[in-house]
DNA sequence: GAACGATATTTTGCATTCAAAAATGATCCG
DNA sequence: CGGATCATTTTTGAATGCAAAATATCGTTC
């Protein structure tokens, strides 16, 4: 089992409820539009509904939780207009980070990035795909050094996350996305602002288009 | 007084508070890392802290409000960096609402659209100025027809809102500005996509410049 | 046996309460 | 008179309590 959500044991005791509960919602251990269960929440994470519910607040204002008024909130159900629409924003942001990306990247950010994309071409399983996958936009966005556009990126792209064939991706694409990661290093490599940009924002579209022909399929 | 936060009375109690809650943060009612008086909140909204609380914490998320340990919930302090980083990814929004409202504009959007235009040209005045720029670029947003990327930017530019000096915005700056927007009508009616995408950032982006002078100037 | 309606149960949303932490300020000592 | 120490008040964060709403249960009728 990947852990998508991966969060550090750190901040307000707050946060922890919020990154915890994310971590629920994103793991699929509540499936789409399922009720949830705030009492069975409260006695897990050893809280009182009043916590439990400032984070069940934040997280429907992130898009994850639907709160409906007196009957509960429900893991927001997926809707395949919103996921392309998340992939539209998405591309416009991925565009940024390359161009930024390219010219800030430190030293270290350089090697966090190199790492990343070597630990995905070491395990071309779908199984571990995901998480390292994410790993590796991740340190790019981490480049730009914005963490404005870090956290409205990870935002987006946690958005994704919760689509469970996002994590079971399928061989075919898992292959065809590191040809596509290769082609981004290239650029990367050799401080290609614009074509970076291009690249990454082409991989974005691309896996937009996977993930929505896969939605399509399943109905869902 | 130009009110800032122009929200609806509509949804659920939870969201018109944050809506009041925030109203009250952008029309800079409460100054920059000023304390949040609670119970004061409490009584002038008829709510107890249970719900106020929830609000704070959402508004804390989006960046409005800075909780602090066991000592209260102030106003987010601005700064000077963090406002340089949220034009910087406004900017890539902006092109990206250029790119979209070019093409998928319907003739309702274009009429919004012209109208707000034709305001900000009947007022010239910098104390109509932001709540009418404000409705333009709304507009703009709107007609991207992707209510994900719409939200993402309004919060954003509600971040750079609580700016009071973009607010009493200055004479020099508030015609300049209009100057682009006429530029960006032209292109908008050329449905000039990639032309509308750089007038946009561009103006953004030159706004941005001014704010970060003014910013830099009264030392804040 | 299905459909309806009355009643009991649970759930929800918010107010209230309570313990712990921080701010305040009163007292003492140098 | 200034500054440290300790008691007092206030504020904070979270649990609990309570009324209203929704849901489930069950009996009744057709």
């Amino acid at each position: 089992m990947v852990a998508l959500a991966q969060e550090m044991e750190t901040g307000t005791l707050h946060e922890q409820i919020v990154a915890k509960l994310r971590g629920v919602l994103l793991d699929g251990e509540l499936g789409d539009g399922a009720r949830i269960p705030e009492a069975q929440l409260c006695l897990r994470f050893g809280i009182s509904r009043t916590p439990l519910r400032e984070a069940l607040k934040v997280l429907a204002a992130e898009g994850f939780v639907e709160l409906r008024p007196n009957r509960g909130s429900i893991v927001a159900p997926i809707d395949p207009v919103e996921v392309a629409h998340v992939f539209e924003l998405k591309g416009a942001i991925e565009h940024t980070i390359g161009r930024l990306a390219a010219v800030r990247a430190t030293p270290e950010d350089r090697t966090r990035i190199e790492q990343a994309h070597a630990e995905l071409g070491a395990h071309p399983d779908p199984a571990a795909y995901t998480a390292l996958n994410q790993e590796f936009h991740r340190a790019l966005a981490a480049a730009t050094h914005n963490p404005v556009l870090q956290q409205t990126y990870d935002n987006l792209q946690k958005r994704v996350l919760r689509l469970r064939f996002v994590v079971n991706e399928n061989p075919t694409r898992v292959a065809q996305s590191f040809v596509e990661h290769e082609n981004i290093m290239v650029a990367f490599r050799a401080g290609a602002r614009l074509d970076l940009a291009e690249r990454l924002e082409e991989h974005n579209r691309l896996t937009g288009e996977a993930v929505m022909r896969r939605l399509k399929r399943e109905g869902a």
